[in-house]
DNA sequence: TTGTATGCGTTATCAA
DNA sequence: TTGATAACGCATACAA
């Protein structure tokens, strides 16, 4: 039941070479594609991979790289959110889509997708601005497009979230909403979103022309290190806090109430995310919601981008985010 | 520098098939494995993976089908856990890894993979008992084995958790601490998970000689359906309740100390699954541990065996389970 | 527009 | 134990 090029060129009176143009969107006479059509129709042939890989020099599949612990992938919507993009795009195109996962070690990672040499390319996920795997697999001949970004590279192609505007924007609205007091809990340093949101708030902050001395505390993106924070911002006195995510913002908000101090009356408090949780908080947390489908959907384009048209230099997509208000930043009595 | 056999031939004074050889642990001779084995080194040789599925037939990769609900995908620690499972297992013996999630239509999903053709064997999580696009894999000639399993099938392979039994083991230990009006909130119908859970219910019940009329709620694994059978139940009578999981657990703690029933003095509860949060509800929640990861090592397993040896008949094999032992069925009164 | 012929890099079947 | 050599099924340059 097996049927090659051979058997559907017999079956509809034309060579094997004829059948391969049409497959592959050559140039074929109208009624001859027609006939060639109709017999693929009726026989669901479907092409041998292997043979079209060994012929072409193609395989139809790329490869995604999330070096992360297992256990965050589907408990982080983060990452099952990206798959889902990625294979909505990769689908149309009829590609598909291997993972790693990294449960190995990074050389390791390397080395087995380079010997299974059956991807032509490769969208990586890059949540560190130092990172050997990253910089291995940019540094192979295989077409990469990472999710995150490096900071000193103009080569690379990358798909992200515009953090340094986002977290911009935060601040601008704190500023707006009278804040004049705001701190930073950052995320994780050398991490792309910590970085690149302390950057945002510095920014934000230096436009209202407001001072930050004494106002930034290193987080690690949990929520412990949110309510470790806010004793020692409290000391130096805040009327608002932007924390790097909305885990940091769940620890803060505790430790404010903890503390006596009113969300948003005495302090305003906005995280960054949009996590289911942060709109069941009392009160709700004002976020900043990203398009995580949209980010691996668009990592997706730019790779089959960079392989139709290897020439074209590197992809680099920068996304929108938006900002979500809640009552943490303007409360009822604002309204 | 894309090496090729021939190339290797002719460095090491062999010819073609005897490299073939060395690389597949043909008969050779140990000099002559040594000569080779030394130039293989040296060059960091690796061989064509389209010329060699197309020549051998086999790709060396399997897919993993995970159609589930994409509201589960957020929330579930199951998943990860099954992936990390299986590809430690399958990273052993330098097996790829595809990924299919269920965000297409299933049958469009099936035609998907059967085209795609590249992968040697299937692992597909199948947790309804009735499921077109798993009967529809099952009849196609990829190996296949199944998380689950179809009640009514005595040919397909498949890992389980062994449901049946830790369920009745859940009553047994409520039996042993007492209890005799012991309900149940099932899962939905129709998942393997809800109706074998309900089967080692209603087994327990029938060895301990006890009623289950009226003892019966249809849940569906959320927490809303574990609380609204909480009210129909104290009506009825119970000193225990067995829910199909932790969620639904979780509301029905709820709802029962909102009715001013004390856990566990006046009824003990159970849930299934251990997940996080069950040791920290309060009181702590007595539940069924499984193993996720090694359900999904031993599903590999299952499938590197199947794809070994064709014709072995099916693999089955039913996983136990451990009953973790908390307040919430023995309270400290008891100790 | 179509057909012919060759090559892709392995594995596997024969002989030697 | 080893070496020729024929598949494996398709894409593609070239010729017609």
């Amino acid at each position: 039941m097996t049927l090659t090029l051979d058997d559907l060129a017999s079956m509809s009176g034309v060579s094997r070479a004829t059948i391969s143009r049409v497959l592959n969107g050559g140039s074929v006479a109208p009624r001859t594609r027609a006939r060639v059509e109709a017999v693929l129709a009726e026989t669901g042939y479907s092409p041998n991979r292997a043979a079209r890989s060994l012929a072409s020099g193609r395989s139809g599949v790329v490869g995604v790289v999330m070096h992360l612990e297992p256990s965050l992938l589907f408990v982080d919507p983060y990452f099952s959110g990206l798959l889902q993009g990625m294979s909505d795009v990769l689908a149309e195109r009829a590609t598909g889509m291997m993972l790693w996962l990294g449960n190995r070690s990074k050389q390791e990672t390397l080395t087995d997708i380079q010997r299974m040499g059956l991807v032509d390319g490769l969208i990586v996920t890059a949540h560190w601005l130092d990172d050997p795997l990253v910089d291995g697999l940019l540094a192979s001949p295989i077409p990469t497009v990472l999710i995150g970004h490096r900071r000193e590279d103009h080569t690379a192609s990358y798909v992200d979230v515009d953090n340094v505007e986002a977290a911009r924007s935060v601040v601008q609205h704190l500023v707006d909403t009278g804040r004049t007091r705001i701190a930073h809990i950052s995320g994780i340093p050398g991490s792309v979103a910590g970085e690149d949101r302390l950057v945002g708030y510095r920014v934000g902050m230096a436009d209202a022309g407001l001072p930050t001395e004494g106002l930034v505390v290193t987080g690690d993106f949990n929520a412990p290190s949110g309510a470790d924070a806010v004793p020692r911002l409290l000391e130096r006195g805040v009327d608002a806090i932007f924390c790097a995510n909305d885990a940091t913002a769940s620890g803060a908000l505790e430790a404010l109430q903890a503390a006596g101090v009113t969300v948003p009356d005495d302090v305003a408090l906005v995280g960054f995310d949009d996590l289911d949780f942060a709109s069941r908080l009392d009160p709700p947390l004002t976020t900043i919601r990203q398009q995580v489908p949209t980010q691996g959907a668009e990592a997706a384009r730019a790779l089959l981008n960079l392989l139709d048209t290897p020439d074209g230099g590197p992809r680099r997509v920068l996304l929108p985010t938006e900002l979500v208000i809640r009552q943490s930043t303007i409360g009822a009595s604002d309204r």
